[in-house]
DNA sequence: TCAGTGATTAGG
DNA sequence: CTAATCACTGAG
């Protein structure tokens, strides 16, 4: 057991994207089952510039979370069916989170959220203080390659194209 | 390739 | 209040 503590989040979302790849997400499940699930691809969302973030046109009731510090989770549905993982990061009042789009052991982030529980009661606990979700040290040093996000045909050109997709080589 | 699905959001 | 949108998935 080595829990991730509170600094390791209070840093740009782009330092704590590719920190996440390799480390082992813990969830204690309502019947007392403990899944351990190593995080292998993350996206990178990063401020109000940020066209293809929710805080592009500022804080609303859904990404309000975003604007605390880092560490809380942000969980939102999408298509009606799909709860979205997300690490918020950073400092206060500058609005990050890091996508959790797959898993050695689950493939895709709606898939994954449904295989560990989530949803929106989870929507900001602390990750440092909670008792049923926390991320441990896993793999050290993992390589992994960049590509631009997926699914925001939404965003301009030059946010489409920033490579804050990180996925884990096996 | 494309429909399903409903909370969230912007706009009257 | 209404209508459009959407950081996806699974079937075909």
């Amino acid at each position: 057991m080595n829990r991730l503590g509170r600094d390791f989040y209070i840093r740009d979302v782009l330092e704590v994207a590719p920190g996440l790849l390799g480390k082992k997400l813990v969830r204690v499940m309502d019947n007392g089952k403990i899944i351990e699930v190593v995080i292998s691809e993350v996206e990178a969302y990063r401020g109000e510039e940020d066209e293809a973030c929710h805080a592009r046109k500022g804080r609303t009731e859904r990404n309000s979370i975003m604007y605390d510090e880092g560490g809380r989770l942000y969980l939102y549905l999408i298509y009606g069916m799909y709860w979205m993982l997300n690490v918020v990061t950073g400092k206060r009042n500058d609005p990050q989170a890091v996508l959790i789009r797959g898993l050695l052991e689950v493939d895709g982030p709606g898939r994954l959220t449904r295989y560990l529980g989530l949803d929106k009661s989870f929507y900001g606990i602390h990750l440092a203080d909670s008792g049923l979700i926390w991320i441990e040290e896993g793999v050290p040093g993992p390589e992994y390659e960049t590509t631009p996000r997926i699914g925001i045909e939404y965003a301009g050109e030059y946010w489409k194209s920033r490579p804050w997709r990180y996925v884990m080589k096996i």
